[in-house]
DNA sequence: GTCTATATAATGATAGAC
DNA sequence: GTCTATCATTATATAGAC
């Protein structure tokens, strides 16, 4: 995962893993089928993170900074699988099985994230939701989008993955979010 | 630029694109240094359509559906381009030059996108931008996300970028504007 | 400018010994 | 499970004729 992170998948051969590994080529392919089989392992480590991330407290109601914090995990947790992010569309395209097994997990994900929302909603933090089930998707849309792009776009543009850039892609998110939080939150600073 | 968008850059050999351009292998040398030789074209092609495609009617003052006609035509720009946006972050990790280049255009193409929101302040289209200059900049920052990020999310989806698919994606930069947007303007169909 | 032919190198992947 | 050795394939890139 840290050599996709930071060259991207097609520039590292399964030699490059093994090396890295401290293994023989051959062994890597005793544990991998293939070039593919390695990738769709990390996509499945990292599906399967996401129901320990997107969790709230339960032994209490859920409060804006625990929205924060959530972001905040978000972020970091893309962050640390951004070889899948930053080329998702061609893995995807070439990769039938981890389409159809990624498409799956992001239907998920996505309800899961429009719970979240309605959770902050029930407690009171977000209280100006979209009226409509349909404008509630777009905003659900908003922020998933925004959550899964930003960090690659933090690199994209030049700057660093630091705290800095967390907190600019808070602000981000506040600024969707801002419309609908409670009066009394919106103080609240960053 | 239809293989690299449909394949993804790295599943497309230069065999195939001088396949695909009916010249042979050893022509499209002459014409292209590399591989990357022909990724920076691609790139250039599309900087130069930035100028027109995000550019406001001279004539007269911009008006709401011009913001609209604005995203869209921006969508599909993108989408013509999806290789690009697809794997962005790969692309400009192998070509530091590449990198560079980007990087210089998308602060001028920021700037623009800033211009282009404060015009839409000026003419009345927006009225309640942000007070602030580091407001107005998140905002901004938004807008490009969704902008480059909004195309391919669909096609990530599962979802095809078709007419419904672009009428999704205003929806969305229209969620982000709303709070903006000047009273009588926010009832406007989409 | 365009072609054919080819050099060179790397890659993904396998065979088979231990 | 791990290794060494190696294969077949493919890719990038160049040489040189026309």
């Amino acid at each position: 995962m840290r050599l996709f992170n930071d060259q991207g998948t097609a520039a590292v051969s399964t030699n490059h893993v093994a090396a890295a590994a401290g293994i023989s080529p051959g062994n890597l392919y005793y544990h991998f089928r293939d070039k593919e089989d390695i990738i769709r392992e990390l996509f499945e480590r990292m599906f399967a993170t996401w129901d320990t991330v997107y969790r709230l407290p339960s032994n209490r109601r859920p409060i804006l900074s625990d929205l924060d914090a959530l972001i905040t995990a978000n972020y970091r947790q893309i962050w640390r699988h951004r070889f899948a992010y930053g080329e998702m569309a061609a893995l995807l395209r070439g990769d039938p099985r981890l389409r159809t097994r990624y498409q799956v997990m992001r239907r998920r994900g996505y309800a899961g994230f429009k719970s979240l929302i309605k959770a902050f909603a029930a407690s009171g933090v977000l209280t100006a939701l979209p009226p409509t089930a349909r404008e509630l998707n777009v905003l659900t849309e908003l922020c998933w989008v925004i959550s899964e792009q930003w960090p690659v776009n933090l690199e994209l543009s030049g700057r660093a993955f630091t705290a800095n850039g967390i907190r600019q892609g808070i602000a981000l998110m506040r600024m969707v979010l801002t419309p609908h939080l409670a009066r009394g939150a919106r103080a609240d600073p960053l």
